[in-house]
DNA sequence: GGACCGATAGCAAACCTTTACTGTACGGTT
DNA sequence: AACCGTACAGTAAAGGTTTGCTATCGGTCC
């Protein structure tokens, strides 16, 4: 910048004035000499130099549990894309659901400043961890920096967030308008906040029906393709009959698809399953997976959208989206009813 | 720091030197010191004014073309894995395949001091951006950060790559084994180097068959699911009979499916389809798409390893990652030999 | 007993911007 | 004619770290 300076001559200030863009006045002529100069030089200013004196770089960090997820890498680029136009860049931070390696991530991007932290995932309880990241996050803030939470976490709702249980109540609802009345659900890990919003959307959506509710069509799997095998197993296992699955997650469904097929079971002939969050996949399984449409990229876009607000000092109510059944093929009307073993 | 210095009762320059970690020799005593003060203040070192004074910040830009893209985020959570453990913070930058958006981003990495700008997607072949973006190319190295390329681009051939021409001639080997004659292809957009790459591989694979080449079989389409489509409709159109599609990308062969299936058109019955990269997809379609595997996450991996033995003045050979087969459902031997308007 | 050495610790410059404050010139007011 | 406001340009400080160089001190070696 200095080197622009001179090649224009005049001062750095002039310089800095020019090429940020600030509405100081500068002559036409000064400004145009300082521009060119700029272009001759190829010149690039240094964000660095810059955050280091604003104590804040154009920079968001994206807590995920893994962009490999289809979910999070969508409401990564709605971050992005929202995030893009005003010049910041998106840092995505997979966490693998390591609470440990999320708070590594967290120091670093409170190390380095970044204008706003976003946390994509559920939060985890785990009152330990959680000490850590509260300071860490005290310690954001304090900085002028924004934390926006798209997920409900152990410091409460999220300021931007899904309507987790109406969305499985409305599928409840879904189901048992075709007919059924014993409905099994595959819920997340006990320790994630979302999985218990949902398992808590589960809850009212059965009580709805007026079914009484059956404890062992309720089982705990990991929010992978293993948990939704392993939940088909633990359900069939359990003895009591069911006729559909509702899953908290998609990915667990494609496992419990992928598992019923092993077993011989017939979607939705011999039983229906439905999953949550619409990632793309779901339209392309055999049969199609009927499951909940999450507004994801927009959740994104929302999410950086407070978190600029936040930068600018308001302070706003929490947003809640809505859901959206789908319907496909993966669901119909009950036929017969699962017991222990297979049909029964 | 100049608190936890004043806190522990030592210069700046101690208390830098045991917080970074550096092997100038402190005592046990005034080391202790400090790192108590440290905690006491809950004191995080500032990665801007650390990162201004070395011109350069702990942070590594993926240039890639869609995030959501199952391919790209799979690569990028490779090089997330190998940063981590170096304390790196990866940026993730999706250009939507325009050189506009593509250029934007460098600028913004270089402005910021990237340690690492490494290119996921395929270089565009269009000489006026691709100038200014060899401007900001030959700026990060002067820099000292590292460039690494993943995938062929304007430049030259990149440092760590797939071997893509040997995987599609493999994946034609294999047609031809089960007794196709009449192979089309599908091919990416012409700007695309990749693509370009792909082609080569179809060309050597059916030369090496002794078929005959048949330019009616051979489509160009983008890399989505749409150009998947398309290129059945074209290929359908343009009159030449054949037995078997073999798809330049997965997402293509994804939508190639789709729409022989809306066709009334059974797959592998009426034709093969192949894809390549074996996204995660790929498994779960019915039938589930045979396909090439590219090891995606190793080659993000890789490619940060590359750019961290760049940043310590090494100079190595290109690597080139080899690829494997996956037969699944959706080939098999040809039956009947397709033309304009359906089966014959 | 004095030169010298190794182990520590401190000083101060440098990294590159931004911005509050100061200075200058000029046209217009009273 | 003294004064004032406006439009521009420059000076210098500040932001938080790292690091080359210098300083101190207790000992070691002839």
């Amino acid at each position: 910048m200095t080197e622009v300076a001179r090649r224009a001559g005049v001062s750095i200030a002039t310089a800095s004035r020019v090429i940020g863009a600030t509405d100081y006045p500068v002559s036409l002529a000064t400004r145009t000499r300082v521009l060119e100069a700029a272009r001759a030089l190829d010149y690039v200013p240094n964000a660095l130099a810059r955050g280091l004196l604003k104590s804040q770089i154009a920079v968001v960090g994206v807590v995920v549990h893994d962009i490999t997820d289809p979910y999070f890498s969508e409401v990564v680029r709605g971050v992005e894309d929202a995030a893009a136009p005003d010049g910041y860049l998106v840092i995505a931070c997979s966490s693998d659901r390591s609470s440990e390696r999320e708070r590594s991530y967290v120091r670093l991007l409170r190390s380095m400043r970044a204008a706003a932290v976003i946390f994509a995932g559920s939060g985890i309880d785990d009152p330990v961890a959680n000490e850590e990241l509260g300071r860490h996050l005290a310690g954001i803030r304090e900085n002028g920096s924004a934390v926006v939470h798209l997920s409900p976490h152990a410091f409460g709702a999220p300021q931007v967030g899904v309507d987790n249980p109406a969305g499985i109540a409305a599928m409840v609802a879904a189901l048992a308008a075709l007919g059924h009345r014993q409905i099994a659900f595959i819920a997340g890990p006990t320790a994630l906040y979302v999985a218990s919003e949902r398992l808590a959307g589960y809850r009212r959506g059965v009580a709805a029906t007026g079914i009484g509710a059956e404890p062992r069509l309720i089982v705990h799997a990991s929010f992978d393709r293993g948990g939704g095998a392993a939940g088909v197993d633990a359900l069939l296992a359990g003895g009591a009959p069911f006729t559909a699955i509702c899953c908290a997650n998609d990915v667990q469904a494609l496992g419990a698809l992928q598992r019923l097929a092993e077993l011989g079971l017939r979607v939705p002939d011999d039983v229906s399953v439905a999953g949550f969050d619409d990632i793309s996949v779901a339209a392309l399984t055999a049969p199609a997976l009927s499951t909940v449409q999450l507004p994801l990229r927009e959740l994104g876009r929302r999410g950086f959208a407070h978190a600029v607000r936040q930068l600018a000092g308001e302070t706003l109510a929490p947003e809640l989206l809505p859901t959206q059944v789908v319907i496909r093929g993966s669901i119909g009307p009950p036929r017969v009813v699962m017991t222990r073993g297979g049909r029964a």
